[in-house]
DNA sequence: GCAGTTGTTTAGGTAAGATTAAAAAATTAT
DNA sequence: ATAATTTTTTAATCTTACCTAAACAACTGC
């Protein structure tokens, strides 16, 4: 009697997971896309889903998670989180190594042992990009002082608290720039012309920051 | 060009792995036992296996795995078994709950992801139930002393290293029995009228033992 | 050495999840 | 409002891995 779910069952709830909490709606091309899947593959899995009341599917309109759908997602997304967390940590991976692994890890292993996972870690809040970590009931911490670095005023000093874009080339380049999690800086200047950035780490090294690498870092202002 | 393997095809080598070590080949219908599935299934992966030269297979006559199904095969059961290693020591999993959980783990990763979980959990030698952890290069330690407990003799010391049975029921039965790896016992009597034993741990209780336990224990003999 | 039993393979089918190509609906542009 | 474009769905197939039932080999006993 126990529903059990599959792999691409849980792939596609947790790309719709994310693809509705950007846009109120996981469009079938949307996640066609971030699955790499083609969108008549899509279209058949959205009914299965929906067939299983995880999603509501209205022909031609795009999907949305039924709570049971969003409490399976968040689920997921825990374990992955908690994954990453251990692959950096423990394995000593670097953080752009990490997500691949994840991917597979994340479908391992039911509440008892994602509950041991986290005891294990310490509880963290967030994985190694600052993402928020679920708690076992599926809540999220969510920190609301953090806001993109491209909101930024000189003169205000901040900590970099997160990345919205976790892809390996550009985790590699904060790498190369020295910027990691929990890093505090001061900001210089800003330059409308091309919108990058300069600003100030607390050993007084200037940098500049390019409008693209700003647009996706996630700071949080020091008081 | 990477020659990829399906959970599947790793579940079969390994399969193929164990008992050929036990029987010298591994019939088609030890297969399907193991694996839980019919003779048919098994002729039909056994051809794939081949046509991928994994495997030998001559029709009608079972199966043994080349040399490299062997190297694919011990770096699954290496992985298998630090997972197991992970479960107890980590995340505080009961010896006989590890298996089910290190039978999905041991498809994830690569040879550097297996290494670094090696270090991490301090290169062991052996997993929970005392089968030896092979190393990077697929070799195994092995320890010649160990035998079955079956084969003991009354004033004899030796030290349990070992199950030749990970079942969950006989695991949970060695507890309850207060018996663990690294215990040291010493034989007072065997009654070959059902082949049962006296022991005597280090405490001086006394306890039997089923023809049934002795023979799924694995000791090595104290000088 | 032939009959019966056991083990293996073939043949035909199912299910999940994907694909391509074409049809249909929705959106955008004129 | 209609035409053009984009997006989604349908329909027909493919792949992987499995199943059942029947045919086929290979041992076993006498």
């Amino acid at each position: 009697m126990k529903n059990t779910v599959s792999i691409s069952q849980e792939n596609y709830l947790k790309v719709i997971f994310k693809l509705q909490n950007e846009h109120g709606i996981a469009s079938n091309q949307s996640i066609a896309e971030k699955l790499e899947a083609t969108p008549a593959a899509v279209t058949g899995m959205l009914r299965k889903l929906a067939s299983l009341e995880w999603v509501e599917h209205t022909a031609y309109h795009g999907a949305v998670l039924t709570p049971t759908g969003q409490r399976i997602a968040t689920a997921i997304i825990r374990k992955h989180r908690l994954w990453e967390v251990f692959l950096v940590e423990k394995l000593k991976f670097k953080w752009d190594a990490v997500h691949q692994w994840a991917e597979e890890l994340e479908h391992i292993g039911d509440n008892d042992f994602t509950d041991r996972l986290d005891a294990f870690l310490g509880c963290p809040s967030t994985d190694p990009h600052g993402d928020p970590i679920p708690d076992a009931n599926g809540d999220w911490a969510g920190n609301e002082r953090v806001i993109g670095a491209d909101a930024l005023s000189p003169e205000q000093m901040f900590t970099v608290r997160g990345v919205s874009n976790s892809a390996s080339d550009f985790l590699r380049h904060l790498d190369t720039l020295n910027i990691h999690l929990g890093k505090r800086f001061e900001v210089l200047q800003h330059f409308p012309f091309d919108g990058s950035w300069e600003w100030k780490d607390e050993r007084g090294d200037r940098l500049r920051i390019s409008r693209e690498v700003a647009g996706q870092l996630l700071v949080e202002l020091s008081k």
